[in-house]
RNA sequence: UCCUCGGUAGCUCAGUGGUAGAGCGGUCGGCUGUUAACCGAUUGGUCGUAGGUUCGAAUCCUACCCGGGGAGCCA
């Protein structure tokens, strides 16, 4: 590419063009018929169609301006064909350029993959096959050329392990892109779910005082220099000279907060980051996530289960209309059950078993299991796949956990041994989402944090949601980004967030 | 953190002790409408790093670094 712009023909085109607020490169502004002079546009975005509305509902004869980036140029002799990409859409506009334009020598064969451009022209009837219409370029402006032997991304399948090295570019390839497209459409249908049905978004803190909300490894904030920790006399670090004075932490959760709004709002939801320092390398976790919590007074086990099953079946239902292409893709290309899962989701009533009646199932399986099934231990992996997978073939909510697994804030039932939990097992991921009717009675919630070894004073405020018009209350957590993976088919958590944090790795 | 597989050209990979390869990409040329265009030519490497064995190491050994998959933990 600097070879072009060390020709003398191209670099009679360039000169420094001021455009809005940035610095742009004119490489050349392209007149097929030379009569006709460029016409400066308006810099704003919004006069910009998007190319999505222009494949769906473009009229042959518009006179349309796009903005976008080269995804691929084909050539021949007397024309050249661009498709342009804008992120709106898979599927981007194609461009056909004639060699009777200007400059079709210099600037035309100087395009890259990669490439920015902004070109103008009559949309036109296609005669080829593939696409409806195409853009008839009349004017080219290019705001910047990518270099072919540089730019790293192809016209070709790249691995996600090496997109991820590229994670200020992989955007713009036709998975990632339609990965944060159907991100998008996920989060706006979860705000709308919410909303339509009366529930508060609650912004709950992401820096927390104390460790008291017990899942999991935390990060620590501190505002203390490291290189010269204050100490205690007894050889401790001296929290009270920290920022907050006392340790604080990134949230693990937001849900002890959320049940605190609940108790004025009856149905909150939270939606935010959410904090885990565990050191776990896999492709279903990251240190960085956000979750979906809701929180509903007046409610119990049941309503949790209602309103999960219903969101389910919302959110697949929101994005399948929203990302129609996208989605479509995704079974092509990634995984050719993902439209099935979706229609399963949808359409099939979530089976619903209590963890007894589930063991019992699982014991008379016709199965060998890895690890062995017993009353009393958590549910493995492959034993929350076969219930959904095979047994049921579809959506299983299993409840009332035994009590020793379970966390302490989980409604005790009758007898003890059980408490209101709930899991959703979804077919191919197993538990997609987690939830209880929590513990309102004092004295009860009293004992199971002293018996879960917490320490008890903590936990006050918590505790005089209970002393002061206590009502039964539920709610259930949901890894977004899980929520992304179950409904694109993506293997890898790390390629449905746009900058993934895992052990030794931040990088963007 | 544990188990396991891997690291060779810009990318995806082949090469199991004897002169470092292919496809794609890039570049140049050709081709009147292409669709991951096509055809021809060409470019391209400290074989993850360090040490060791050997006449000779991409190949065998040791350590370390990085990545994938699985497990645990969890969302």
């Amino acid at each position: 590419m600097r070879r072009c712009f060390a020709r003398p023909a191209a670099c009679t085109t360039l000169q420094a063009f001021g455009y809005g607020r940035s610095t742009a490169t004119d490489l050349g502004r392209i007149n097929r018929q030379s009569s006709r002079l460029p016409t400066p546009h308006s810099p704003l975005p919004q006069t910009m169609p998007r190319i999505r509305d222009l494949l769906h509902s473009g009229q042959p004869g518009q006179t349309i301006t796009v903005q976008g980036w080269v995804r691929t140029k084909r050539e021949t002799k007397g024309i050249t064909f661009l498709e342009v990409n804008d992120g709106s859409s898979m599927v981007g506009l194609q461009v056909v350029l004639n060699t009777d334009m200007t400059h079709y020598d210099t600037v035309v064969k100087a395009l890259t993959t990669g490439s920015s451009v902004e070109i103008g022209g009559d949309l036109v009837e296609s005669p080829g096959k593939g696409q409806r219409v195409e853009l008839q370029g009349q004017t080219l402006t290019v705001f910047g050329i990518a270099d072919g032997e540089t730019y790293p991304l192809q016209k070709k399948r790249h691995s996600f392990e090496f997109l991820r090295s590229l994670g200020h570019l992989r955007a713009r390839t036709n998975t990632l892109g339609a990965v944060f497209r159907v991100r998008n459409a996920c989060a706006q249908a979860i705000h709308q779910f919410f909303q339509e049905r009366g529930f508060l978004w609650m912004h709950t803190p992401i820096i927390t005082a104390s460790d008291c909300e017990g899942a999991g490894a935390m990060f620590a904030v501190t505002g203390l220099d490291l290189t010269q920790v204050p100490r205690t006399a007894e050889g401790q670090v001296d929290y009270s000279q920290d920022f907050f004075g006392k340790p604080a932490y990134l949230t693990v959760s937001g849900q002890l907060e959320a049940e605190i709004m609940a108790m004025a709002f009856k149905d909150v939801y939270t939606f935010g980051p959410t904090f885990r320092a565990e050191n776990s390398n896999t492709s279903r976790h990251l240190a960085e996530f956000w979750m979906v919590e809701p929180e509903m007074a007046f409610c119990d086990l049941v309503g949790n289960m209602d309103l999960a099953e219903d969101f389910l079946k919302y959110i697949f239902s929101s994005v399948l209309n929203a990302c129609p292409e996208d989605m479509e893709f995704f079974n092509q290309r990634i995984d050719d059950s993902v439209l099935a899962t979706a229609d399963n989701i949808i359409n099939n009533t979530f089976e619903r078993i209590a963890y007894t009646e589930a063991v019992k199932l699982l014991e008379k399986a016709d199965k060998s299991f890895e690890f062995p099934v017993q009353w009393g231990i958590d549910l493995q992996s492959e034993h929350e796949r076969y219930l959904a997978e095979e047994l049921f073939k579809k959506p299983v909510i299993v409840t009332d956990y035994p009590t020793g697994i379970k966390a302490f804030y989980m409604r005790l039932n009758d007898g003890g041994e059980t408490v209101a939990a709930m899991d959703v097992l979804a077919p191919k991921v197993g538990e997609i989402i987690g939830g209880s009717q929590r513990e309102e009675r004092l004295d009860v919630l009293e004992r199971r944090i002293q018996e879960a070894g917490l320490p008890i004073g903590d936990y006050w405020w918590y505790l005089d949601l209970r002393r002061f018009g206590t009502v039964p209350h539920a709610g259930f957590g949901l890894g977004f980004e899980r929520l992304v993976q179950f409904m694109t088919g993506m293997g890898n958590i790390r390629d449905v967030i746009p900058f993934p944090r895992t052990p030794d790795s931040i990088e963007f």
